[in-house]
DNA sequence: CGGCTTTGACCAGCGC
DNA sequence: GCGCTGGTCAAAGCCG
């Protein structure tokens, strides 16, 4: 218990510090490609225009919004001449120069084979360059796809060996509970189970689990409290289901509010039998992961959408502000929990430190920051796990969580329990708010709020946040998503709402992540009219620029966008309670 | 009256 | 083994 929160506090903690100047992938396109359209289109001035420049192709309004339904542009379209611009730039200058001289025909035409050769070798390294870079995209999408894929693979596999092994031990099992209800009870947190052990396994868990309808029981009896009970945790499908039902046996049901501490307390009991590993194990990894999300903000705690109900609040080391522990009460048994310090040295500064994954539909408004604790866990362990000595990737983290920033995304490495922390708290490089105009078209519904006293915070983060949201946002679908959840919800068919999750949950691996720095930000109560003004600036202030990448925006940014203004507009809705 | 917060106590892990 | 610390519990009180 090095108290990541504690630590967390201590602004900065004892992490390591990535700055993450991209200078590979999508994101450098992006921001390379915003340098370019600060140039090209500076002077256009209509957010919405058609594309005029032939190199930007990028553009591509098709609905009125400058977005280009159902396709992506390739990545691999976009501009990259990262350096090269610069040498770009000089060749013209030593062409300027070598044109305005005046001298012999003969070293005219030296200077201008020169450049001539200079050209060519600039338009080779260009190739070169948007081949790499064209590779490093291949690899990385094949990567995910392969993730995806070797996800939904598991799944497939899992649900039918335990439904064939539940069919089999069912009547064994009812047998031995007595009860008509513990028939059905069972089942249904196998499936949580296993969808649980399934999507944490892979890269779509976590949201699976906060749109999965669910008795918590298996997911809360999972998440043993005690964080050093690596071995209980490690309970398997099969055996973490007899365990349950064996437990359950014995505590009851939980359906009470206070079922999650019960739950929890039968956990410190529990003992289980694990034959069984990467799958349990990532679990009991993923429930330890955190998230711990630094924002400014006067209020006592962010709004995420989320309910949360205080169950303590303890005196931490190191930091004179009280730290305060929320449990998520959407759910009964609902193992999410969070805890919110306030920075010692800035006091204005929030911290809030989310841990597990909701077992519970949630509202659009919430469904972006719970993804943060699921999306940015399962990054932090994709890249533990990926790594050969089993120390995370931070380049791979910070890049997933946000790619575009340079010192947001922090990796704590000295923790017990693997943190991810975005820092919004730090005004990114203030080039990135005008080499990346405003990309979105958004709702402004509650113009009346501030995010974090600055505006331009906002509007600076914003553009990295789409902007990553269009590079996953193939693979995104949030606002279907959300639909589908909610209709879910509506028709309480927690089988499909987990079938649909295990499926959407993962195609969201890498974008819901951004959903959550999204949501991180979101969840400050006063970032809607920091984005009202942000947009503003950019529009009214001639910032605005063309679209630095066309997106197919239609359903994947809107989805993006739905969720970050809901939740915004979910501020006043959502029972946040004060401290 | 139900839900929530407060707060002291308790428990577990860890380091010495 | 002991103390420290983080995390949680649960009784008591508050509030709408």
């Amino acid at each position: 218990m090095d108290a990541t929160p504690a630590a967390a506090s201590r602004s900065p903690p004892p992490t390591i510090q990535f700055p993450v100047h991209l200078n590979s992938t999508t994101h450098d396109h992006r921001r390379h490609n915003s340098d370019d359209n600060k140039r090209t289109v500076i002077d256009e001035m209509d957010f919405f225009a058609k594309k005029e420049h032939d190199d930007d192709d990028r553009v591509e309004p098709s609905n009125g919004h400058g977005f280009k339904d159902n396709k992506i542009p390739t990545r691999l379209e976009f501009d990259v001449n990262t350096g090269l611009n610069l040498l770009t730039t000089n060749t013209s200058s030593e062409q300027s120069m070598v044109d305005d001289g005046i001298s012999s025909t003969m070293e005219d035409k030296r200077a201008k084979s020169e450049i001539v050769t200079l050209q060519a070798e600039l338009e080779r390294i260009k190739m070169e360059n948007l081949r790499l870079r064209e590779m490093i995209n291949q690899v990385t999408s094949n990567y995910n796809a392969l993730q995806i894929h070797l996800v939904r693979v598991m799944e497939d596999q899992k649900p039918r060996e335990n439904n064939e092994d539940h069919e089999q031990d069912g009547e064994l099992e009812d047998n031995k509970k007595n009860g008509g209800n513990e028939a059905v009870v069972p089942r249904q947190f196998m499936d949580l189970s296993l969808a649980a052990a399934a999507a944490a396994a892979n890269g779509g868990g976590g949201d699976t689990d906060e749109l999965s309808l669910s008795s918590s029981e298996g997911r809360s009896q999972d998440r043993s409290r005690s964080p050093g009970n690596n071995e209980e945790n490690r309970n398997n499908n099969e055996d973490g289901m007899v365990f349950d039902q064996d437990k359950k046996a014995n505590i009851g049901r939980e359906d009470s509010p206070d079922q999650g501490s019960q739950g929890w307390s039968s956990n410190k009991v529990a003992r289980f039998n694990s034959s069984k590993s990467n799958v349990d194990q990532t679990e009991a990894t993923i429930r330890k992961a955190r998230v711990s999300v630094r924002a400014r903000s006067e209020a006592p705690m962010i709004t995420d959408g989320c309910q949360w109900r205080k169950y303590g609040q303890k005196m931490a080391k190191g930091n004179p502000c009280p730290r305060a522990y929320y449990r998520c009460t959407m759910a009964a048994g609902c193992p999410v929990r969070k805890q919110v310090q306030r920075c010692a040295e800035d006091r204005t500064i929030l911290i809030t430190t989310y841990e597990g994954t909701h077992n519970h539909p949630l509202p659009p408004a919430a469904m972006a920051m719970a993804s943060t604790t699921s999306s940015a866990a399962r990054m932090l362990l994709s890249g533990s796990m990926s790594s050969a000595d089993g120390i995370m990737n931070p380049n791979f983290l910070t890049r997933t969580l946000l790619p575009c920033s340079s010192s947001m995304a922090t990796i704590s490495a000295s923790a017990p329990f693997p943190t991810v922390t975005l820092d919004l708290t730090q005004n990114p490089n203030p080039l990135q708010f005008q080499r990346q105009p405003s990309q979105f078209q958004v709702p402004f519904p509650n113009p009346t709020q501030n995010f974090a006293n600055s505006p331009a915070a906002a509007a600076s983060l914003l553009p990295q946040l789409f902007g990553q949201a269009l590079y996953n946002q193939s693979k995104f679908s949030g606002l279907q998503m959300s639909q589908e959840t909610e209709a879910n919800n509506k028709l309480g068919h927690q089988s499909q709402a987990a079938a649909i999750n295990q499926q959407q949950g993962h195609q969201n691996s890498l974008a819901d992540t951004v959903t959550a720095a999204t949501a991180a930000i979101a969840a400050d109560p006063n970032f809607t009219a920091a984005l009202a003004a942000a947009i503003t600036s950019i529009i009214g202030g001639g910032g605005g620029g063309g679209h630095p990448s066309s997106i197919s925006n239609s359903n994947a940014s809107n989805s993006n966008l739905t969720t970050t203004t809901s939740t915004s507009g979910n501020n006043k809705n959502s029972s946040f309670q004060g401290n």
